[in-house]
DNA sequence: TTGAAATATGATAAATGTTGTATTATTTGT
DNA sequence: ACAAATAATACAACATTTATCATATTTCAA
């Protein structure tokens, strides 16, 4: 029960672009090089992040990519889900077979949503803009801890 | 991010154990069929609950399995990270390669960790015996409902 | 002490999912 | 028309999950 690597690579390169002058178009292997992400692997995943209506792709020459909604309006569940699928539990632990057709049922399924609701309420809580700042002064106080 | 369907497996196992007269040595044979769990799979799982101290086990005629603890005090968590190891973020989102020589720091991995705690939380209220009880309710209502 | 009943251990196979690459379109600006 | 960029797929390599099986080892009891 883990993020996968894509969802990785996801969250940074939508970090990448949040943090660019609005409206600049970047080029996937510009954001692959700067994130450390395999370029190839990269187009996929910025394919899914198109289809689901978080960034604008624009081909030819003078192309590239930039978010579609303001980094202020995305989450870090919108990243994730885009990539990994919705997060939802599927089966009812309790039950093998359907019970009454209800298979989503158990007290254990209960148990598990609300768990999960949880989860998804944080990384709901935070928009992308607000991780930028949040990261950058993170990164300066560091830098100003080392040059004691 | 989802249950593993060893953890599936290994939920339903432990609530069937949960619901048993104290002291009863059930054979996996039992709770493989009675869950519709691959009998041969679930010889694993049981290992792993096991040595991970949720199970006893005892070989031989007459031998079986039961609970080690009480079902009031172990909860889903204990029964997922058995078989599913520890819950735990081991990478930065941020930044493939170290700042500072900490890894584990960017804003990022903190929502990410603040999440999961609150997931965790969650797997950690409830017991199986507790659980064990609403499930056997729910079932009665829905009887009820459907005799109608 | 022998035999049958049960789990322990570990090897391995099959299926699926993740990660990554490559190829061939298609679109776009000049 | 050409070059530059993404779109769309197919595919390969690898890892993980989901099993299955064979062979110990333990245990009880006749």
């Amino acid at each position: 029960m883990r993020l996968t690597l894509a969802g990785e690579y996801a969250i940074r390169a939508m970090l990448f672009l949040a943090d660019q002058p609005t409206d600049r178009r970047v080029q996937i292997s510009e954001i692959a090089e700067t994130g450390s992400i395999p370029e190839n692997f990269l187009r996929n995943i910025v394919l899914k992040l198109a289809k689901n209506q978080l960034i604008q792709t624009h081909r030819g020459a003078g192309g590239g990519v930039k978010l579609l909604r303001p980094a202020s309006e995305v989450t870090l569940l919108d990243v994730i889900e885009a990539v990994e699928g919705k997060l939802s539990l599927n089966h009812c632990l309790v039950q093998a077979q359907e019970f009454c057709g209800r298979t989503e049922w158990c007290s254990v399924h209960l148990i598990w949503s609300v768990a999960q609701s949880k989860m998804i309420e944080e990384l709901t809580a935070t928009s992308l803009a607000e991780l930028v700042i949040a990261n950058k002064q993170r990164f300066a106080e560091t830098v100003c801890y080392r040059s004691k």
